[in-house]
DNA sequence: AATGAATGAGGGTTCATTCAT
DNA sequence: GATGAATGAACCCTCATTCAT
C-alpha cells in the first residue's frame, strides 16, 4: 500500500508535471505564432504561460527545444485518425461514395489544420531555417507526410480502371497541394484582402476538380447544371 | 559638352550605385534564404557581398530595409511577363491548344519560382510575421497575385461551354496551390528524402488533373492509354 | 501575519531595488562627472558599480535615463533645508544678524553644492544639450532654483529701509552668481593652476561685498530716491 | 619679380587657406553651439560649411581638432580690447568715474560674451571633459582670465583708500561670477522661463552692488582695518 | 519546484577617418 | 585641393540562460 501510494503520487507528479510542460508549450505555440520564433522572447512566453521565465528551463533544455517540441502538441491520435480516414478510401470503387469519402476527407483535413494553425504557422515560418533533422519531424506532422499513403490507395483505383493512367505520387501531392494552399492563404497570411471563402464549398470544389477535371463533359453538362 | 560630360557622368555615378544596391540586396536574399531573416547577422551578408558591414547603412537603411527591398529583386519584366502568359489563355477554347498553353504555362511559372527560389524561401518564412503594409507588398510578387487573373479568363470559358459551371475562385486559386505546393516541398524545404520529381513531369500532370480530373472517362480511357 | 511577513518581505525587496538603484546611479554619476555624459559608455558605468552592464537596464531604460534621474541623488531634503535656509533671512533687520545669517548661507550653499559635486558637473556640461522638459527637471535642483525665493526676502527689506531701493530681480542672482561662480571654478575645472581659496573666507568676503552694496546707507538715502 | 610674383600668388594661397579654415570653424562652432560637441557629426559640420566631409580633414587633424581650435576664433585683437579695458579703470580715484567706467566694461564684457556665445557655449559643456592642456588654452579665452588682472588694480585702489581693505582675489573673481552668471542664465540656458533682463539695468545694478560694498565708509574704515 | 535578478555574449547601427578618383 | 564612398571599431542595448534564494 505504502508502494501503490508512492506509485500513485508519483504518476500524480509525473501527471502534472506533463501538463505543466503541455501548458507551457501552448503558451509557446500562441506566441511563436503571433510574432515568430525569433521575434518572441522567453520572458513573453512566461507571460503567456503565466509563470517565471526560469520555470522554462525546468520542462524545456531551451528555447530551440520548445520549437521542436511544437510538434507534440499535435497528439499521435490526430495523426492516427487522419491515416485511417485516408484509409477507408480504400475499396470505395463508385464514384459516387469516392467523391462522398473524398470530399469528407478533405474536409476533415482542413479541420484539423486549422484546429492546429498555430504550429502549422509557425511550422511554416521555421521549417526552412530548421536543420535537417528537426524538419524530419516536423514534416511527420504534416499533410505532407500522407503523400504516400494516398499514392498507394490511389494506386489499386488505377488497377480497377477507376482513375485513369497517371503518376500518383505528383497526383496525390497534388490533391494536398491545394488543400494546403487554401489554408496557407487564409490562415496563416491573415488579414489581406483575399476573400475568405467557406471550407465547405472548398471542398466540395476541390473534390470535383480532382475528381472530373475542368472541362465539360458533353453529356454531364446537364447533370452539373440540375446540381447546381 | 561640359554638361553632357557632367550628366553622363553622373549616371554613370547613379548606374554603380544601383548596381552596388543590387549587389548587396542579392548577397542579403542567399544570406537569409540559408539562415532566415533573424537569424542572419549584418556581418554575414557584408562578407556574403563582399562589404564591410557599414557600407551596407549607405544603401540601406537598416535590416528590415532589405527584407522589405527583397521583391525587386524580381524585375517587374517577370511579373509583367506572367501576367502575359496568363492573358495568353484568353480565347483558347480547343482543349487540345489549351492543354499545350497550359502546360507551358505552368512549367514557366514553376521556372520563374525557381530562378527566384532565395526571395520565394526569404518569403515564406517572413510573410507570417511581416506587418500588413509589407506583407502586401510582398505578396503581389508572388503566385497568389494571379489568381483572380486566371479566374476572370477560366470564366470566359465556363461561358462558352468549355469549362464546366463551378466556383473560379476556388478552381483558380487550386491551380496555383498545385504548383506552389511542388515548388515548396522540392525547392523550399530542400534536402529531405521526398523524391524529387521532375517538372515537366509535373506540369503534365497538373495541367491534365486540372483540365480532365482523376476519373477515367469511358470514352477517354482508350486515347489516355494510346497517348501514354 | 504571514501577510505581514509576506508585506515585510516584498518591502525588502523593494528597498533592495531602490538600494541597487542608487548605487548604480551613483556610479553613473562618478563615471559621467569624470568623462563627460558621451564619452562614458554602459560598460564603464557598470565597471564603476561593480555589475554587468546588463544589469544597468533592469533599473534603467537607457543611458539617458540615467543622466536625467541624477539630479534625484540630491534628496529632496536637501533642497528642502536649503529653502528652509533661505527662509531664516526673513525678519533679520539688523546688520549684523543679517551678515551673520547670510555668510552662513553662503557657507552652506557652497557646501551643499561641493556635496554634489558630481551631479553639478554633470548638469553643467549637460544642460545646455537637453532638451527643454529635461533641463527643467535638473535646474530645479540648481541653486538658481533660490534665485526667487531670495529676492522675496530681500523685498522686505527694501520695504523696511534696510537695503536700498534697487532691482531685485537682478541683485538676487548676481548674489547667486558669485557663489555659484567660486565654486564652478574651483571644483568643476578642476586641476588649474588657479590658486583654490578657503570657502569661509569666500563666504565671508561675498557676504560683505553683497551687504555693504546693499544696505542703505543713511546719508545716501535720499540720492538713491532721486536718482531712481 | 617673379619671386615677388609666386610670394605674393603664395600669400593669396595662404589667405584662401586661412579663411577656409575660418569657414570651418565657424561652421563647427555653431553646430557644436546647437547640439554639443559629442552628439555633433563631421558630416553635420561639412553640411554647415557647404563641403565634403573629407574635406575638413584638409585643414583640421580631426574632430577634436576643431573643439580645440574653437578658441582662435575669438581674435587675439578682442581679448587686447577687454584687457586694455580693465586697463582703463588704473588711477581712477574718483567715485563717480570709477562707477562709469565699470558699468562700461561690464557692458562691454557682457557685449562681447554674447558676441561669441556659441564658443562660449561650447566651451561650458567641454571643458569639464578636457584635459588639462586644452583646458588651459579655453580658459585663456574666458573672463575668469581677468581675474588676475582686475585684482592688481583694485589693488591701488585699496592703497589709495578707495576700496576698503578686503581679499581682491576673492573680490575679483566675485565681481567675474556676477557677471558670467548673467550671461550663463540667458544665453546658455535657452527658452527657460527664467524672465529676460536687460543687460544695460544689470551691469548698472552688479556696479553699484560691487562699488558701494566695495567703497571705503569714512566712518567705517577704522572698523575694518582693527578687523584683519 | 519555482522564482526572477543578474549575467554577458552578440547583434544592429553609427560615425570618425581614410583614400582612390 | 576636393570629394564622398567605404571602412570597421566601438557603442548601446537585448535577451537566452543561469543560479542563489
Amino acid at each position: 500500500m505504502d508502494e501503490q501510494g508512492k506509485t500513485s503520487g508519483e504518476g500524480w507528479r509525473e501527471r502534472l508535471a506533463a501538463e505543466r510542460r503541455r501548458h507551457i508549450l501552448e503558451a509557446a505555440a500562441r506566441a511563436f505564432a503571433r510574432k515568430g520564433f525569433a521575434q518572441t522572447t522567453m520572458k513573453e512566453i512566461a507571460a503567456e504561460a503565466g509563470i517565471a521565465p526560469g520555470t522554462i528551463y525546468l520542462y524545456f533544455k531551451n528555447k530551440e527545444d520548445l520549437l521542436i517540441s511544437l510538434p507534440s502538441l499535435i497528439a499521435e491520435e490526430t495523426l492516427a485518425d487522419a491515416m485511417a480516414e485516408v484509409g477507408s478510401l480504400q475499396d470505395l470503387m463508385s464514384p459516387a461514395d469516392l467523391e462522398a469519402t473524398l470530399c469528407h476527407l478533405i474536409r476533415n483535413g482542413i479541420r484539423r489544420m486549422i484546429q492546429h494553425i498555430e504550429v502549422f504557422r509557425v511550422l511554416l515560418s521555421s521549417v526552412p531555417v530548421m536543420d535537417e533533422e528537426t524538419r524530419e519531424v516536423y514534416l511527420r506532422h504534416t499533410p505532407l507526410y500522407f503523400g504516400s499513403a494516398l499514392g498507394q490507395i490511389f494506386q489499386t483505383y488505377v488497377e480497377q480502371g477507376v482513375f485513369r493512367d497517371m503518376d500518383l505520387t505528383i497526383v496525390a501531392r497534388a490533391l494536398i497541394g491545394m488543400i494546403f494552399f487554401f489554408v496557407l492563404v487564409q490562415e496563416v497570411l491573415p488579414g489581406q484582402r483575399v476573400m475568405p471563402l467557406d471550407y465547405d464549398d472548398v471542398a466540395r470544389e476541390i473534390t470535383r476538380l480532382f475528381l472530373y477535371g475542368a472541362l465539360a463533359q458533353p453529356d454531364e453538362t446537364a447533370n452539373t447544371e440540375e446540381e447546381s
